[in-house]
DNA sequence: ACGACTCTGTGGACATGTCAACAAAGCCCG
DNA sequence: CGGGCTTTGTTGACATGTCCACAGAGTCGT
């Protein structure tokens, strides 16, 4: 490894971009939220699955695996959050382990009231910007990146 | 904007691959550098710069700039790296406002035990998975994203 | 000189994210 | 049954990131 072949200058100039982008969409979506939804980002995260299930009650376990966060980031924000009173906690009949979170009105509210500028600002600097050819190739080449990951991550 | 058109199925798949991906890079990277070198990705974003420049030696302007961080961030960081010893703080000649930020010789050991595998690892969850004329689309594609939010951010 | 404005960095308060240890409940196999 | 293993969620300590107000130094026009 001390051999490791290093980045040329085509590929600095690549992952240089990757990384700012990364970085300054983060940035400009959690700015958006917090001003029209007076939500954080991770808030926002969890309100969408949230939102989409029946009821609006979806258990810890299916939360942290829709949005693929560990056990202990969820907990920590899913604690927040009630304190906010976006959502409530409640024990799981299923299995007493368990712990279902249940979207509450103002929750709801929230990610209402957030969610379409949401939307336009995703299209304003993303979907706009790429044609539809080229949201393909996207698509095709970040997945078979994230399969890469997923494949070590279990091996 | 109660009309915003909603992400339909396609569109929703790039997305969510978007955000899985850079979710779960930032994640292997962080973790393999506080493996092999001992320093978070924070650290290690500032140590690339640092450990470029002649004489180990860059002003906190220049610094922000290079990795793209607001002056606050940049402060804190690099006061808990002066705790840590991976850098020094002293005044700069020039703008008496200014501040020179100097790698200590830890701090170059730090990076220089963390880099190799550092860009293997980019290597084998990036680069390795995309041809040469994928890596030249994808340059394009993310600049172009770049570019209209740099294009917002001033306007 | 001086006053208004800008530039640069700091610091406190607070929200978020990570790690490791823990506890309770389910599961499996003798 | 009963003892180990796995699953699920919590917690405390700590590192990181953001917002905002501030202070000192430079700049520019008069």
């Amino acid at each position: 490894m001390a051999g490791a072949r290093w980045l040329d200058e085509r590929e600095a100039r690549l992952w240089q971009a990757y990384r700012a982008l990364t970085r300054d969409l983060q940035r400009a979506f959690d700015r958006q939220l917090e001003r029209d939804g007076g939500v954080s980002g991770a808030d926002y995260a969890l309100l969408v699955p949230l939102s989409e299930a029946p009821d609006g009650v979806v258990r810890m376990r299916e939360l942290g695996r829709a949005v693929g966060w560990d056990r202990s980031r969820l907990s920590h924000q899913v604690r927040r959050m009630e304190t906010r009173g976006l959502v409530t906690r409640e024990e799981c009949v299923d299995d007493a382990r368990g712990l279902m979170v249940r979207l509450t009105p103002s929750g709801r509210a929230a990610i209402e009231a957030a969610a379409p500028e949401h939307v336009a600002t995703v299209r304003r600097y993303f979907f706009d910007q790429l044609s539809e050819p080229e949201q393909e190739t996207l698509t095709r080449l970040l997945e078979r990146l994230a399969g890469k990951l997923a494949a070590d991550a279990e091996g």
